[in-house]
DNA sequence: CACAATTGATTTCCTTACCAACGAACAAGT
DNA sequence: ACTTGTTCGTTGGTAAGGAAATCAATTGTG
């Protein structure tokens, strides 16, 4: 707490920095869990959006990621290579995608879930359960508005 | 608080990715009102570590931001085409590296942090004190360890 | 002293992220 | 039908983040 008074020059004061660090943090952490199947978190953001609604299109799957469409294709491309998503075209609007998961990718996700779950539940622990409520709270609002 | 349930498949479940949504958001936020300034979010956590003890070595700098020195390589690259930062020899060790912030820098820097300073405070306000107190705790909490 | 091990910073490679510009396809209006 | 405008996805550019390999300099050990 002692870099957060409001006359330091620290870096560590500003809430973007401070999220910047938890964020990558974390990141790295689910990172060296799932290299083991091969994948990124944002991969695993990506199957996990698409196991929910298989075939959906790529512009919804953009959207509720709060994604670029550029840094989606690229995602995409890689999946694409590693065989765990399949691009087709929607037969409703020519300019459309539709995003499917592979069979491979089917297989492996619930276990690939299941482990990010324990992640989770890991990091919950550390903390008090009204003082992570309130912590998920404050995320919620934010990507809300 | 739909997404967060547990057998949902949603990605919006999972701490890591509700944790790069908002600092996504929150990252953009900055970058849009820094750019008035020719820099990045990350350039300014640089510059406001450097302005808290010029001079200091470049793995110290690495290490106050929790960043890898590759990372910090090209940023200070960038940084110091666009003449804000310089690199000097350290005479007690040839192999480090002391980081110092140019004239132009230094003139820049405290006006610079008093717009992230709004920044800061136009975002609190979106939420209650204690509310935000907490959100701070459990992010601090979270880079200690 | 000499040699091995470690440290400091850079380089290269890969992934993510975003913007701007683009071309193709669709929609609306006249 | 024709033109104008909009939407969809991709491409190309830049920045950031990190892993691994590398080189030079320093430190440790025999």
């Amino acid at each position: 707490m002692v870099a957060s008074n409001d006359n330091s020059r620290s870096p560590s004061k500003y809430i973007c920095y401070k999220l910047s660090r938890v964020m990558r943090k974390v990141h790295r952490y689910y990172e060296s869990n799932l290299s083991q199947y091969g994948i990124t978190p944002s991969q695993f953001y990506v199957l996990s959006a698409v196991w929910e609604r298989d075939g959906l299109k790529f512009k919804d799957l953009a959207k509720s990621l709060d994604m670029d469409g550029s840094t989606l294709t690229s995602i995409l491309d890689r999946m694409e290579r590693l065989d765990l998503v399949e691009r087709r075209n929607d037969p409703e609007d020519r300019r459309s995608l539709l995003v499917f998961l592979t069979e491979k990718a089917k297989q492996k996700i619930s276990e690939i879930a299941h482990l990010a779950e324990g992640l989770d539940q890991e990091i919950k622990e550390r903390f008090s359960d009204e003082e992570f409520a309130t912590f998920e709270k404050v995320l919620e609002k934010f990507s809300q508005e």
